[in-house]
DNA sequence: TTATATTTGCAACTCAGTTGCATTAACATC
DNA sequence: GATGTTAATGCAACTGAGTTGCAAATATAA
């Protein structure tokens, strides 16, 4: 189930995700609201835009969970299956536009994936 | 700081990494030995593992930690960038030994990287 | 066998994420 | 604009993986 109304909430979250590169993680998103908008409901919020193809989620290297705007995602697929760059000096993570290579697997039926890599990012690198 | 002393627990938690390319869940694992390994000891003994270069971990889809044996991994450099192969109907998690293709993305320096594919697995496949 | 330093168990904690339920607010209808 | 319905929110309490500090146990060297 998806976002039916349009609530304050809603909208100020979805006003985080300027551009279509910049991951947000939920806890600082949480952090960002602390005093606006209670942490259940930005869980659920972001659960429900993602549900309707708006963002897209994945896992930090620490198992935490980040957000960020889809690219040509609908409510009943979601085609975001681009790699994640998680920079190791400054914790920023960006969604990297390439499509991704998967290896051939014998026997076996590929549904998804994600690959995350980490590294310096282009502020960070020099 | 690695593994130092041979100790019971290291013994049986070694004993549970069977084959090279079979995956075992540390929550799997506190289950297994309840009666005769702490979950203290569960965790502090894989890691040293991890340092010493036995066994590689790595996050499952729900952001749960896994460890398997490692190939040709040392104290000083681990050398495993192999994916990981979830079954979506069993749960389990398999190595995959393929080279895998990482993208090349300008301005950024890549250090590490981790690939997880979902699907069905041999078994639960047909 | 003894000394010593590592390892273990235990209990209490941390913290991201979830749940149930009463209250609030968005929106359609009048 | 007022009203009724139902989704959305806030709150407090919970869950569960993983961590920490410390005292007791045990592996190993001497």
């Amino acid at each position: 189930m998806g976002i039916i109304r349009k609530t304050q909430s809603v909208a100020l979250l979805l006003n985080e995700f300027h551009d279509q590169t910049t991951a947000v993680s939920v806890i600082e998103l949480v952090k960002r609201f602390r005093a606006k908008i209670n942490k259940t409901t930005i869980y659920r919020v972001l659960d429900k835009l993602e549900d309707d193809g708006v963002l897209h989620s994945f896992l930090g290297k620490d198992g935490n969970k980040w957000y960020a705007k889809c690219a040509g995602c609908s409510k009943s697929k979601h085609t975001d299956l681009h790699p994640h760059f998680e920079c190791v000096v400054c914790g920023k993570i960006d969604c990297i536009s390439v499509d991704i290579q998967l290896p051939e697997i014998p026997n076996r039926e590929i549904t998804s994936s994600q690959l995350l890599i980490q590294g310096k990012c282009e502020t960070c690198h020099r």
